[in-house]
Order: C-alpha cells, then structure tokens, then sequence
DNA sequence: TAGATTGTTAATCGATTAACAATC
DNA sequence: TAGATTGTTAATCGATTAACAATC
C-alpha cells in the first residue's frame, strides 16, 4: 500500500462493500468504472468514493476512471485476504453450527480449523469434516497452532471467561456473537455482531413510525 | 415519549446497548446510577449519555442521577419493546434455522409465528412447533398475518426477488441476512447483517497490523 | 442549605460533500 | 488537442465533548 495514514473505522467498513460491487462488476464484464458511476451502484456520492480509495494510493486515472479488475485486487489485499487465517469456532450451539456450515465463507478462501464445545455429547462429532473438541484443549490449541481469528459462539455468561482464555494464548482478533461486551488487552481486534442489538434497533424504528 | 425531535441513527444504536447495560444493574440490584458511572460501565462520555437520553425525555433528576428501573422501562419502551411483533423468518437453511432455535429472541418477548423455505424437502418439518411452510404461501401469510418483521435467510441470488414479494404484501422491516442489498420502497426498515463484511472488517484490520 | 448531577448550550472534532486544478 | 475524471484542498455538515447555569 503506498498511503497509510490513520485509517478511520468508517472507512474500512465500506471496503467490503466496495469489495461486493466490484465483484458483481467483473462478473458483469465491465472493465473500467469512475466514481460516478460506482458511486450510483453503491449508493455513495462519487467524492467519497475517492477519497475512501485514497486513503490507500493513487488507485484510478483523469480522464478514465479506475480498472475494475485491478481495484478488485487492490482492495482484496486491503482486506487481507491475500493471506491465510487459521479460525477456530467456540461454542457449536445454533449460531457456532451455522457458522460452521456457512458456505460462503468458502469462496472468501476461509475455512474452520477446529470447532470447541464443552457438551461431552458434542465432542467428537464432525461437522463439515471439522471435528469438535473438549473447550478444556482450547488454551493449548490456540498456542499451538497459532490461531488468528477465534469466532465466539458461546453463551453470554460464558463469553468473558472464554475470552481470557483467548487473549491469554495469544489469539489475534475475536468475532463475537455473545451477546455482551469483551474486555481484552489492546491489540486485540474485537468485532462485536450484536443479534438482539440489530434486532432491537428495527423495532425501535417501526415504534418510532407507529407514534409519528 | 414526552420530546421527539429526529432521532439520529447513532443514537438510536446506542440505545440497545444501554438498555442491556440497564439490566444488568437491575440484576445487581443498583437502584440509581448518575450519567458519569453509567459512562464508565459502558464506556461512553457522560455528557453523551446525557444528549442521548435528553432526546426521548427528562428522565434524570439534579442532584440524583437517573432511576435505574425507570430508565430501563423508559428504554425497553422507546426500543419498541412494549408491544408485539409478527416476525417470520424466510430460508431454513443454517443461518435461518439457528435463528429460528435463537433462545435469546425469547426473553425479550420475540417469537417466531412462520418459517418459509423452497425445498420440499424441508417443507413440513418442524423447528421449535413451527412448521416449514412452502415459499409459494408467502405472499398471502404476509398480507393476511399482518407480519411486521421478516427474516431474511435465502441466499444472495434470491433475496431481492423475495424482498420484492415481501414489500408487495405489506412487510413493515426485514432483517437482512443475505450478503446483498436490497431495493425497496421508502418506508419499508432495513437492517443488514452482512457477515461476511463483518469478518473482512477484522482481517482488514488484523492486516494493517502486520504492515506497520 | 450545600453538594451533586442533570439538561442544555457552546466548542470541538471528525466525516462527508463540493469544488477545482492537475492530468490522462 | 478537448473532454473526462481523478486526486486533493476547502467548505459544510453532523456528532461528540466540554462547560455551566438550573435545580433537586
């Protein structure tokens, strides 16, 4: 990346979206797109387009616009995906089995490594290919295997102290689906996917009509 | 809800997250909290919490703080929570099922009235005494039930198509799980889950670790 | 009453949009 | 070359924080 400076989180959460539209574009066969006219696709004004891009280098060209196929890979490795991650799930319950099953993770070139439970009557079955363990080798399994991404399925009462476990052995960054707050030393990458939160954000926007 | 100006959508974000904060004091029997504790729990400015809740009502007293049940029930009723919701989800493949067993949803008063899937396979079965209905009766249950909230579980390539036939029958929200955006008519709330940016927003910043 | 803490206005900060010179 | 469109600076807008008078 030529740039670098300070990135704002509210950039970095419109990269996937970039990311999606320039999929569809390719697959669509355009070869070149100007922020204008991406700009009407996604929804964003074309100023912000370019501005976001610049963040990260000089991707596009006066006059022509960008090249849909080398912003593609440009923002690809932005989002890291040009390397691996080793992801482990916590908690094989209804959202860690579907997370375990959720295909499209594949063709982002993610794959589970392990699935951890602490149901004796889990352990042991496959799901996917990817066996679940006793949550009591999680300690030695993320040391071992040096493990990136852990994706926290776990009930709440459970989730901090499964989070020190993971923060102890060094995990990197933490997907957390529990439905509480993660206390973890800085440097650890918490993303927070709040179910009930997003839930009760939409009832409060129908009540909101309701009284209008 | 005694003021009512335009309630910004940072703000109402915010507002989940106070409400569980709320019932956690509840839990531990913490009758007042001044806006300054309240800051430090969840971590906002008290100067914040205070804009925030000023833009529902006067809910503090000088001198006291805020009632932590008033507040809470202030809360619960501003999120919506006070009245009933027909919500169905659509698309019982993973995602859609483990939402359908979510025990969460319960506790907040949530329950599911109808699950819809295009597999015939699938059709007729039963998740948690809710039967899977076939697709084809969407449109109908929809206008007939009176259903505000769907749950959308198909994937990307069928989403818009059943949005359509959603926002055709009445629908008041979906929730979006799909990893596309929808088009729909004004009005109509929607609030997207979209794991897979959820996940890229970690490697991008598990990424920009590495670099520097 | 004195101390505490709110509600609210003003100041600051950050993010988005507009404008335009640079240049392909 | 002329037209198009970028990269980038300046202007605007909105959200957060600070300050303080009001008041319980």
């Amino acid at each position: 990346m030529e740039k670098k400076r300070n990135i704002s989180m509210a950039v970095i959460r419109r990269l996937p979206k970039y990311h999606r539209y320039l999929g569809d574009l390719i697959r669509n066969e355009v070869d070149r797109i100007s922020s204008k006219e991406l700009g009407e696709r996604i929804g964003f004004t074309a100023s912000q387009i370019r501005q976001d891009l610049n963040c990260f280098g000089d991707f596009g060209q006066q006059g022509y616009g960008y090249n849909v196929k080398d912003l593609y890979a440009q923002i690809s490795n932005i989002l890291g995906l040009s390397r691996d991650y080793k992801i482990v799930i916590i908690g094989a319950g209804n959202i860690g089995q579907a997370l375990a099953n959720y295909s499209n993770f594949e063709s982002f070139g993610f794959d589970i490594d392990a699935i951890f439970d602490v149901n004796p009557k889990l352990i042991g079955i496959k799901i996917r290919d990817v066996e679940i363990r006793d949550i009591d080798t999680l300690d030695s399994y993320i040391k071992e295997n040096d493990v990136s991404i852990a994706i926290l399925c776990v009930p709440g009462r459970a989730a901090q102290s499964v989070c020190d476990t993971l923060a102890e052995n060094g995990i990197k960054a933490i997907w957390n689906f529990a439905p509480v707050d993660l206390n973890v030393p800085d440097g650890i990458v918490i993303e927070n996917v709040h179910l009930i939160d997003s839930l009760l954000t939409i009832t409060c926007l129908l009540n909101e009509k309701t009284e209008k």
